[in-house]
DNA sequence: CAGTGTGCAA
């Protein structure tokens, strides 16, 4: 890659990210914002999405003022949901390097604009495809079906065969031919911005469909829609569905909405979804199969089990059977929200109804106990799942290793790794995540003992007489039984475990390493999950030990990692910039993992200047949702290090304002939360860490009597604390290592061990 | 020819 003109040179081999045409629209971190975020239009996605963050989803446009339960609602909790609401389905965007899943994968166009028409050579599939298509005459149907068998790759090949075929084979395809295409790219391997790219083409720049008079039909632009929403795009979907079509004197009909609405529940817009349901009644549109079952997850979802159920019997009054996606979904929701009674109880009636189980059940199920550490139960629908012949799927092991790392076995997961290779599952990027982020996992708990042989064998026996019952009938041969009845030991305490050394922690290289063999990409959650390892290790070149196999996946994010580690400061910020753009469309608890883990890395070796610029710019960019008003700063989202960096920056904002002759609030409060959303950090981390922080600086709060997870203190003291001219000082942050001029590459840096926080 | 449902990160 070659390296950049303007930037200082860079410690890394790998040179950053050229900079930016548009650096210049980019404002200083420290600046004064504006209220509203600055809207760059480095890819073309960005430009109409500003109000996505601060309007009301009342505000939209075209949603009625539809009366009814949800509206009212909705109102009521807006704000109050979202701390929980990052668990759920939470594939939306591609990221910038690689999928983040298997339906809906892509690769973001990280480049900006892309360089005007495209050269590009298609593929040879197109070429195929092109040759069946000759062969297809001038049947239309025929060629609809040539064009579903293949999946093509790049928007090259739809250019191609839209070209070639139409314009040398004179074939006529019609508009149903044009939507097979778009679908086909919507629901294979396609990136979203292709599908989306084709669709311009399509209509664009004079495409003969215009010409020859055919129009985009319901069906397109709902198609279109589709690809809008599972891109994350919902202001572009709406925007769609509220203006383009009604000008095209296209009606949006029941599946539109039905999109648009499971669209805003994966985005966590769940007002907007809301409303999406009120504005469906509003316009007496009739709900059908799929939108009923959209409807009872969302409500099921957000814990809303009455009005589920009621929407699930109301369906069944209509004459829609109840299905097994409907089940699915109440199960799913009564899982999340931990209710165990109910979930039998849908999965025995099921059943009675010969609604039966799928795969997808099943692994729901397995799920909701695992999380639950029911493990007798998960062991349970697991000889039920096997008995009735259901494949073992990736996601399926790929829920079982992370219970494994979960509970510190990580040697078991590397082991279901290796079986759920050899039984011809292809372990995917999630699959390796978990692995990954057990690093930190492991550290905390000591890790099952490694070295022991006979420990298998000692285990199993104690595990034999507790949870096997009189049989083995279970096989000893099957693997996955086995990881579960190993779990359901640790949970009880029988397993033994031993510390793990140094070198046992770099496991994780050769994680990397295999990654790298099965072509795997990593992805933002990867990402997230190599600075959380670097955050546990000791010493500085550990962790650079670790960086350096982030560089070998992304240069980019490294670049931005070890820049701001490096304390390059400003020099970096640009690509940071360019980083943090890249993730706005990622759905909100990847994007505050990042920021988190990246803080967490920097505050943890010192770099607490970095740590503040990329917590600043995470606030401003609403990644932790939390409030940030002067009485009250919420920490509940953030990581240990973000919190602490974000104190110091909320303490120097009262300041300027103390300073500015304006009288503090009677109260000041600061919220940790009850560390239930840590699940790795323990309980109270956080608290102790804000604790710790408080403490040192001196700022004069306490631990609220009546709530654990607040601090609090009078305003006036707090301001005159702020007026002690030794404050400032405290509350200015640092870099340990500032970036110097030319330094010798591979220098080390004397860095203390900070230990964790 | 379109729209609903699983795993990681929180």
């Amino acid at each position: 890659m070659a390296s950049t003109p303007a930037p200082p040179t860079h410690f890394s081999s790998v040179a950053p990210r050229p900079p930016n045409n548009n650096n210049n629209q980019r404002h200083h971190h420290n600046q004064n914002r504006s209220q509203h975020r600055r809207n760059n239009n480095r890819n073309r996605w960005s430009s109409s999405s500003s109000t996505r963050y601060y309007s009301s989803p009342a505000s939209d446009a075209g949603a009625c003022a539809g009366a009814g339960v949800p509206s009212a609602a909705a109102t009521a909790f807006s704000s109050s949901l979202s701390p929980w609401l990052g668990g759920q389905k939470t594939r939306l965007a591609p990221d910038f390097s690689g999928r983040r899943s298997s339906r809906n994968p892509g690769k973001m166009n990280s480049g900006g604009p892309r360089a005007v028409p495209n050269n590009q050579q298609h593929s040879k599939a197109a070429e195929e495809v092109l040759h069946s298509l000759t062969n297809a005459g001038n049947d239309v149907a025929a060629i609809d079906s040539v064009l579903l068998s293949y999946r093509l790759y790049v928007a090259e090949d739809y250019v191609y065969l839209l070209k070639e075929s139409m314009g040398y084979f004179g074939l006529e395809p019609n508009l149903v031919t044009y939507n097979a295409i778009i679908d086909a790219g919507a629901k294979g391997e396609v990136a979203f911005e292709t599908v989306v790219q084709f669709l311009e083409e399509m209509t664009g720049a004079g495409c003969e469909m215009e010409w020859k008079g055919i129009g985009r039909d319901v069906y397109t632009y709902n198609t279109y829609v589709d690809a809008l929403c599972k891109g994350g795009r919902m202001d572009l979907a709406r925007h769609v569905i509220d203006v383009e079509m009604p000008a095209k004197n296209i009606w949006p009909n029941v599946v539109t909405y039905s999109t648009l609405m499971a669209g805003y529940a994966k985005a966590e817009h769940f007002e907007d979804a809301l409303n999406v349901y009120d504005q469906m009644k509003h316009l007496l549109i009739r709900l059908d199969r799929v939108s009923y079952n959209t409807l009872v997850g969302l409500y099921a979802n957000l814990g809303w089990f009455d009005e589920a159920v009621s929407k699930f019997k109301e369906m069944e009054c209509c004459g829609i059977k109840n299905d097994i996606v409907t089940y699915n979904a109440l199960i799913e929701g009564y899982g999340r929200h931990n209710k165990y009674v109910e979930v039998r109880k849908l999965f025995d009636e099921m059943k009675a109804r010969r609604i039966y189980p799928n795969n997808l059940t099943y692994s729901t199920l397995i799920k909701i106990y695992t999380k639950g550490r029911m493990y007798a139960e998960a062991i349970d629908v697991y000889r039920e799942f096997k008995k009735e012949g259901m494949g073992i799927d990736v996601v399926f092991y790929s829920a079982l290793i992370d219970a494994l790392c979960k509970n510190g076995l990580i040697k078991s997961s590397l082991r279901l790794l290796d079986v759920m290779t050899e039984k011809g599952s292809r372990p995917n990027v999630v699959t390796y995540n978990s692995i990954i982020d057990a690093f930190r996992v492991g550290q905390m708990p000591a890790l099952e003992c490694m070295v022991d042989a006979s420990f298998q064998a000692n285990e199993h026996q104690i595990i034999a007489g507790k949870f096997q019952g009189q049989k083995t009938d279970d096989g000893d041969n099957d693997e996955i039984m086995k990881m579960l009845k190993q779990l359901a030991a640790e949970n009880a305490g029988l397993t033994k475990k031993d510390k793990r050394t140094r070198q046992d922690k770099f496991y994780i290289v050769q994680i990397f390493q295999k990654m790298h063999e099965m072509k795997i990409k990593p992805n933002v959650v990867t990402f997230s999950a190599i600075l959380n390892a670097c955050s546990c290790c000791e010493t500085f070149q550990d962790a650079s030990k670790l960086l350096d196999e982030l560089r070998i996946f992304d240069s980019d994010v490294y670049g931005v990692a070890h820049g701001l580690l490096m304390g390059h400061g400003q020099g970096i910020w640009d690509q940071a910039q360019t980083l943090f753009d890249e993730l706005e469309h990622m759905d909100s608890s990847t994007v505050s993992a990042f920021y988190n883990a990246l803080t967490d890395m920097l505050w943890h070796f010192g770099q607490k200047l970095g740590a503040q610029m990329v917590v600043i710019e995470g606030r401003n960019r609403n990644v932790w949702k939390g409030g940030w008003s002067t009485e009250c700063l919420d920490l509940h989202l953030t990581s240990c290090g973000a919190a602490c960096a974000m104190v110091h920056s909320w303490l120097l904002e009262l300041r300027t304002t103390v300073f500015g002759g304006q009288k503090p609030p009677p109260i000041l409060s600061i919220l940790t939360g009850w560390g239930k959303h840590s699940k790795v950090v323990g309980n109270g981390a956080l608290r102790k860490a804000v604790e710790a922080l408080v403490n040192g600086i001196g700022a004069p709060f306490q631990i609220a009597e009546c709530n654990l997870g607040r601090f609090v203190s009078e305003g006036p003291v707090v301001a005159a604390w702020l007026r002690q001219p030794s404050t400032l000082n405290v509350l200015l942050l640092h870099d340990y290592i500032v970036y110097s001029q030319p330094v010798e590459r591979n220098q080390t840096f004397n860095i203390p061990s900070l230990g964790a926080l």
